[in-house]
DNA sequence: TGTACATCAGTGAACGCGCGTTCACTGATGTAC
DNA sequence: TGTACATCAGTGAACGCGCGTTCACTGATGTAC
């Protein structure tokens, strides 16, 4: 007896239906993403959908809960400088910040979209998100912070997200990527007090 | 004969439509808000709005213009500190921006919102402050910037803009506004090799 | 100044489209005996 | 191992709600003579 076969059928259309999602959403943007167009993208019936989520929001939040298992693994590589009055430790977080959203660009951008439109979505998003946050501040603690080292973390992503959020949109004129990581260690580094 | 009383009144009806837009905006956010609470907010009937624009976009764009007409006025004012080597003029342009923002907040957030969903409208609205980043990136001319001075210019205004947003939606955990104005001039300053 | 007609802002009920969500149905997988 | 029944992923047509947009109508303002 193949105990799971439909199991694991089930799963795998899962999985099909967050890789079609995120395409959809690279091409037009969460916000302009329908149902039918993620069940068409996986070549799927529109009922499919609701069988393994409840809502696009839903579907998100799986894909964050993705993003930040992949995210928690990283976290745990070599390589990891510390103190960020050293300036190669703030490069080297920017440019791992950066990296992460480059190959999640669909995904973070969906999530910030969400967060537009729903106000209690942006609150629990925030909440999944703490603990890095807490990670980052953490690396700030041993600094001469003006302030709460959680505010300096926050500028630390909000910055960086915005940037790179708007270098991938275009909204930036063209220069290279390296350029951008290197002007925000420097924005950063200055900024946090190295 | 008591001339343009109708086109008065008109005129009259437009502007309390638009200041409607505005407190639904602050209430619920561009993305969010429709005709009909526009109109109810205003104390109108729902078809008097397309008596005016023809769409929420196009009233978006009359808000800008309004904006910018301001921004325009604003700009002539004294106290231009022109050389973004002193710290002072760095300081002060963020202060004229972020105090900016504050009193425009919901045009500003509505701007943003508008041009996540529609690629369309972002390009336009780009154009159309565009004379305003080339104004900033006069000033930053005289430095040396390390690459184009609208590249470092369009910097500047997305991380105030972003770090702006998030403070005022309350995504960044509390501290003050003078605090915050006095370290992204750190950042910025330090950024842009002062 | 008065009268008759034209224009146009404002009204709000009605229309209709887009899209999220449901639901009866199918057929393959799983279970009981 | 075989048969009969149960479960459940997947289907796609149909439903219905929300909301943008229209439109015939009203009454006040404007114009002509």
């Amino acid at each position: 007896m193949v105990v799971g076969a439909r199991r694991q059928q089930a799963a795998q259309t899962e999985a099909e239906l967050k890789a079609a999602a995120i395409r959809v959403f690279e091409r037009v943007g969460y916000l302009n993403t329908k149902i039918t167009d993620i069940t068409a993208e996986a070549g799927r019936a529109t009922g499919s959908f609701y069988k393994h989520f409840t809502s696009k929001e839903k579907l998100l939040e799986a894909l964050l809960a993705d993003l930040l298992a992949e995210g928690d693994a990283s976290a745990e590589l070599a390589g990891h400088l510390d103190d960020f009055r050293d300036r190669e430790a703030v490069r080297w977080h920017v440019a791992v910040y950066w990296n992460f959203y480059r190959g999640h660009r669909a995904v973070m951008s969906a999530l910030h979209q969400a967060a537009i439109v729903d106000e209690e979505f942006a609150r629990r998003s925030r909440e999944m998100l703490e603990p890095d946050l807490r990670h980052i501040a953490g690396h700030l603690a041993g600094l001469d912070l003006h302030g709460d080292p959680l505010v300096a973390a926050s500028l630390f992503t909000t910055t960086i997200s915005a940037v790179a959020a708007a270098w991938f949109t275009g909204a930036i004129p063209a220069s290279g990527e390296d350029e951008m990581i290197e002007t925000l260690t420097t924005f950063l580094y200055a900024g946090l007090g190295g």
